[in-house]
DNA sequence: TATCATAAATTGTCCTGGACAAATGGTTGA
DNA sequence: TCAACCATTTGTCCAGGACAATTTATGATA
């Protein structure tokens, strides 16, 4: 009935915990192997798939630079190098400046007191705004790095994440409860799990002074629907992070868009790659973290020009 | 490729949306419907089957009752009535008292301002402790139930699990940072989401004076066993909710259990049926919220008797 | 009656092998 | 340059079968 590796054993993975450590389905798992001969788990004394950790280790690699826009065709034979070396090759030239070094040696180091501390020494020192835009986004894009390249941990990257989300939890604690408008509905559809962007996002929409509902993460579209009317909220804001489905992104926001009242304004934002390839004129793709002021000042300025509360 | 419906498209959903709505697998929702005749979703155009909202509706009741350890054969077949029927009969017999009523009252009218006024200016007067085991434990089950019976939407249970978060985010940062024994890893498996249960017992373990590290949910046990070391950490506690497979509970424990260090005491708690279905000397079943501090006492007494660091 | 072993039913997960729509990439002709 | 077209790639779904682990029922023994 089980899964009796749950997460190894001694050494070797189940299909079924392989999905949950990769994000990849059961399906995708068999049919690769299939066509790309990849991977070739073996087998245990009941012929059921038993992956070693190697495999895994690869995959979530493959994971990361799926989520980059790359196809599997092409990077599946390439090694556990190649593809951390091709994942490196994103973004990092003029990154790791000396301000963040520190940081990331605190959670080299796993000192997470301390990290707590700088971050919020950062914060107050930047301010909120500079901090999450020219600290945090290059932090986190440095932290993704290493990890593809597997020189974090998997749970440095979960105690730096936790440490973060202390500190912004504390900032948006911390805000006055404002009401200006928009009044904005923030939240993840179903399949979205990664609440950091939200999170970001939210402390962003405060600091401009926007009211602010959260929903957290994982709301069906039609609770989206409801939550936005019994709110009473101008803008609707949702997260995509890279590891969401990309095939499902415009669908979801189509359909949110179709029943959602015209009135609602609808944002979409984060890194999921799915975004930066179509637009919509009634869907604002907010492409940068650090758009999100400028769509809001247009916001308020058309809505300035045209009022059209009932 | 995808998923045409996301979630719902006008009225129907995709086996593979049904899958992340409900938390059912596609394999389960083809073999029911083999097996038990239920659920019979129609097909599109191209054959695939498209669950009515109706459906699903009756999934998610039967998924919350699996969860509290009735079996499928017994009650899929029961209308949703019946089914909200049993589940209110749990528990629900002594609850709701009237100190809930104007919270839940706050919950149903969507008031998330005041409900997480409410929940502060309740923490405040009555003490994190009584706060947590007095209020909220009741008033989750509470929630639970109606959300059950259809009385509550989704999004009205997020938004309560929302304010709920952001109340307990800033009683954990308002206390001070200690560093008492024992020093404790908090997290969960891979497969487990839920972090509200996590975060009431980094609570109620912060007031108790222990150092608290939490990882968040999803930690790999591999990722443990090397938090656990870089950390120093004297038990790792583990939150399983209702909904974690209850057959992989144990699995994992014991295989946890295996690689931590002998003097790491693994301690487990949550509203996971599993959890009380087996005792194993070397795993703490924490049963209820309210015997955490009991386990703090027992094992800083037998740590007196034994002191063992190294 | 209580306890324990054994058999039967239940249930979740995995397997194989096949199909196909949607997305992507490239090519051709205007 | 752009649009229409075709081939390839890719993820998801389907059917039907198998089986180990768990739970429940049954019978034997103390």
């Amino acid at each position: 009935m089980i899964d009796t590796h749950v997460d190894g054993m001694v050494s070797g993975l189940s299909i079924g915990a392989v999905e949950r450590d990769t994000g990849f389905s059961k399906d995708i798992l068999r049919v690769w192997e299939k066509r790309y001969r990849f991977p070739t788990p073996g087998r245990d004394q009941f012929g059921e798939r038993v992956y070693s950790p190697a495999e895994v280790q690869k995959l979530r690699a493959l994971k990361r630079l799926l989520d980059l826009g790359y196809r599997p065709g092409k990077i599946v034979e390439l090694s556990l190098e190649e593809l951390g070396a091709l994942a490196g090759e994103q973004g990092n030239v003029q990154t790791c400046p000396e301000q963040l070094q520190p940081l990331l040696d605190l959670i080299k180091t796993h000192r997470v007191d301390a990290l707590r501390l700088q971050l919020g020494q950062a914060l107050m020192s930047q301010g909120l705004r500079p901090f999450l835009l020219d600290t945090i986004v290059p932090l986190n894009r440095a932290v993704g790095d290493f990890w593809a390249r597997g020189e974090f941990q998997i749970f440095e990257e979960h105690l730096y994440t936790e440490a973060l989300q202390a500190v912004l939890h504390g900032a948006l604690n911390a805000m006055q409860r404002t009401s200006a408008a928009p009044r904005v509905l923030l939240t993840t559809l179903s399949g979205e799990q990664h609440g950091l962007g939200l999170l970001m996002a939210q402390a962003l929409f405060a600091v401009e002074g926007c009211a602010c509902v959260s929903l957290g993460t994982q709301t069906p579209v039609q609770e989206i629907v409801l939550a936005a009317g019994s709110q009473d909220v101008d803008v609707v804001a949702l997260s995509f992070s890279a590891a969401f489905p990309a095939a499902q992104v415009w669908d979801a926001l189509e359909e949110l868009r179709r029943r959602l009242p015209g009135n609602i304004a609808l944002w979409a934002g984060g890194g999921n790659a799915a975004l930066a390839r179509r637009k919509t004129p009634s869907v604002t793709v907010v492409g940068e973290l650090d758009a999100i002021s400028q769509t809001i000042t247009a916001w308020r300025t058309s809505r300035a020009a045209a009022p059209s509360r009932p």
